[in-house]
DNA sequence: TTCAGTGCAAAACTTTTGCAGTTAT
DNA sequence: ATAACTGCAAAAGTTTTGCACTGAA
């Protein structure tokens, strides 16, 4: 299913209505590599929605995500990342702390994983969309060198 | 070693003043249940110091996090919270995205998943202090029966 | 036609910063 | 003594909200 037939039906099953400022921000967020800002949304979309406002942008995301087609990832610094949730392509993000790189991680890794907390604790683990903190390989090499 | 022992030893090393702002700033956030916010500090650790104020709050709070004390957890909403870093014991938490609920679990259990995504990808998480987000039991039992 | 969505402006909130006075070292 | 820290006030940055108008269904 295309990212424009997912967008009708679920926003339709929803009473949500389909507006050009959603269909494009709803493909600035899924053309975005990482995730972008509502203010990183804003202006990428800005181009093809000219008086766009910021305020709609968010309203926009808030649609989105209640619709289950955005998921919302916590940077750092209190601000809030956006990122398509993609049900066909499960997959993770690993986040350098030092370099700020993103590697994608297959949704297979993480089941293991989540897995053991659900045997262990009865936790069900959203993997919808996660964003894991840490040091990539170079940072991490970088930093050993160091000491 | 006890709380105030690190306190003073780990401020001391890094040429930064041990106040009796930032000893009692540091007890409340070790006293607290979760993860509370630099709000809930500063309304907390008010009673014992009057006159605070709510920068101090933030500098002490980041003073104490680059001193290896207190690790920031990006709470839902654009919200930072703070936890006491706890080298002997360290420990993750399982937040509940549904009632809020949160359980503690043992580092080995994420021990695993850090080495295999350190074998396949080369990163190193971060596990100092690490926050998931899910359901638990009560609340996926309760979402499952719904259905 | 109708009501959800948009743009605009203002407000609410979290966090940061400049500065003068205070205090731990 | 001296440099770091605090309180205060103001600013910066993110997100939300009220309202009149517009447009998707």
């Amino acid at each position: 299913m295309s990212c424009t037939e997912r967008l009708t039906h679920e926003m339709r099953e929803r009473g949500l209505r389909l507006t050009p400022q959603r269909s494009v921000i709803l493909e600035t967020v899924a053309h975005s590599a990482g995730h972008p800002t509502a203010l990183d949304v804003f202006h990428l979309a800005q181009d093809r929605l000219p008086g766009l406002n910021l305020a709609t942008v968010y309203r926009a995301l808030e649609a989105l995500q209640s619709a289950g087609l955005v998921d919302s990832i916590e940077n750092g610094g209190g601000l809030t990342g956006f990122a398509l949730r993609d049900r066909d392509h499960p997959h993770h993000h690993l986040v350098c702390t030092s370099c700020g790189g993103e590697w994608t991680v297959g949704a297979e890794t993480v089941a293991a994983f989540a897995a053991s907390l659900r045997r262990r604790h009865g936790f069900r683990l959203n993997t919808d969309h996660v964003a894991l903190a840490g040091l990539c390989r170079s940072c991490a090499q970088a930093s050993a060198r160091r000491r």
